[in-house]
DNA sequence: TTGAAAGCGCTAACAC
DNA sequence: GTGTTAGCGCTTTCAA
């Protein structure tokens, strides 16, 4: 920069005005006079000022950001939720004065960061996101009485009083099956993820509740394995061979993506001979031939409501309001 | 949080000494006696001392936080390299005690929130990625003396004096190019971008070089498209009618996939009838099936150099060093 | 409605 | 080596 920036001295001085009527006008702009406020007001226009973050920051105690961990990148997979989360939360969150600020997991301690933003005021609040884990973060951040807000619920433990926001798995899986159950298949399938994932549990609820509400058995229709695309691939054969469904309902992308490999190996096409439906509407459901069918989770409205959630958190008084569930659409293509 | 944390003060008085030898005991231990450093760093680690960041900002004049723009993610395409590069750029930051902060861009105005952001004194530098849209922010960044790094070459103004760093496209196409080519392809198509790209013209000029080198021609295997899958895939099927060539080089994976979807429909099997690489190694082409060969930024090595640059760039005094222009590889599927 | 004084927590400069 | 003084730019009393 060639100089340092304006003050508020350098506004007042112009203004012809204190220091603190220049502050006024800027956070209080009703307290002032019209005349004076309009003088001032032309002053920060002309001189470009826009308040210094730190000194702000210092007296005021707080930063205005946001803390975001972030974990690497998935290879080999398919999923992209953050990419279009961390967006809509930017979006959402600078739109009210906040900015996001990221830092990096270390996967071995998932509290590892957390507690230096904290002691060093560095961020106000976080949004903490990967909740599957076990989610020591969150029980840990309450027990610091660190603000925050969960992309996920608190499965393991419902009475929780920290806010959260969530996408209804179940509905999602459950709003997949019924299409294919009203497209006329009777046995559908299901490849999800290995029973210790809360989420993959609760999506397959969905597709339970769907078959069973239409009098469908879901008898040797399920399996669990990994969250790969080889998994989906294997799962898919075998429950071609063991029960002959004629669509299948994934709790990921990745899977899905093996299923359309099973398909392709034994010349059956997706949408056609076998129905499949994946979940998250990754790029890959979006750029793969035939195009996949895909459970899409509202993200942006998402991150509008835990933007919602962190500003009651950070309001004075500071409130919690209960937690939000919100419904994933279908995302229908050729492959259901 | 339950109280306020502790401060300088507070260190200060449990370890009988003055803030200022604190602080020096932070910041520069070297100056102090070794048996008042461990009596001070106790006192610190005894109450969890950690420096209030806003008053430090304040005082020193630097936020630590590195401002980076991200855009909405496109949907439909196999973009996806921001994830990996956010990352990379979060974690290497991170080590040498900046954070990233990000804030959307707008569209409209590519300069928006980048002025506000110096002006408060929020960000002490930029990394700016999309330098590829005709690059105004670069010269007004440049103009307006702020520091920044761009990852991308400033392709218009060759003469430009800020740090950048750079993926060598043309040599990623061409290792692709001459694979084929060792692999016994003669007729080697390229499905590239519009000729306004200067990434897409860089990208095919490997191509050419390569098949020039080894005297093959490249008389009407060339063809300039938009970037989706469909075009990738209408312009596949017409260099195939016309052209015959038995490879394809693409300038992205949503090209690539668009070649993949016009073998499919002709019964033609990737990497066995007829090869394709694509370019970016996104997700899309790890989860494909048959696997989609492709070129692979290295992102994890361009953002250690992206932050030897802003190191350059924020230090006393500040140094400029020459453009980094790194090389891709090839990772290689079945389908090539 | 406006201004004066104080201080957020820290570090740079200097004196001891 | 260590302590003292001053001040970064802002907002929050409180007085005028």
């Amino acid at each position: 920069m060639p100089t340092s920036p304006p003050t508020l001295a350098d506004v007042a001085e112009r203004a012809g005005v204190s220091r603190q009527t220049v502050s006024n006008a800027v956070n209080n702009p009703g307290l002032l006079r019209e005349d004076t406020l309009v003088r001032v007001q032309d002053a920060i226009a002309e001189l470009g000022y826009l308040p210094n973050r730190a000194a702000r920051n210092l007296r005021t105690r707080a930063s205005h950001l946001i803390g975001l961990r972030i974990n690497p990148v998935q290879e080999g997979t398919a999923n992209a939720l953050m990419d279009r989360f961390v967006h809509s939360l930017v979006e959402t969150s600078g739109a009210v004065g906040y900015h996001v600020m990221l830092f990096a997991g270390d996967g071995e301690n998932p509290l590892a960061g957390y507690d230096g933003l904290l002691r060093s005021t560095t961020v106000d609040a976080f949004v903490v996101t990967d909740t599957y884990l076990g989610n020591p973060q969150t029980a840990w951040l309450a027990g610091r009485r660190a603000p925050f807000v969960a992309f996920g619920r608190p499965w393991d433990d419902p009475s929780a009083a920290h806010p959260w926001v969530d996408v209804d798995g179940a509905a999602g899986a459950e709003m997949a099956t019924v299409h294919l159950i009203d497209k006329g298949h009777q046995r559908i399938a299901w490849i999800g993820w290995r029973k210790d994932s809360f989420i993959g549990e609760d999506r397959r609820s969905g597709w339970t509740r769907a078959m069973h509400a239409h009098g469908l058995s879901t008898t040797a229709l399920a399996c669990r394995v990994e969250d790969t695309v080889s998994s989906g691939g294997e799962a898919s054969a075998k429950l071609l061979d063991e029960a002959a469904p004629t669509a299948f309902v994934c709790a990921s992308d990745t899977l899905a993506m093996g299923v359309l490999h099973t398909l392709y190996l034994r010349g059956l096409a997706p949408g056609r001979d076998i129905a499949v439906i994946g979940f998250d509407d990754s790029q890959v459901a979006q750029v793969v031939h035939p195009g996949l069918s895909s459970v899409r989770q509202p993200l942006e409205e998402l991150a509008v409501e835990v933007v919602r959630a962190l500003e009651g958190l950070l309001g004075h008084p500071p409130h919690v309001g209960p937690g939000v569930l919100l419904a994933p659409t279908l995302e229908l293509r050729a492959s259901g």
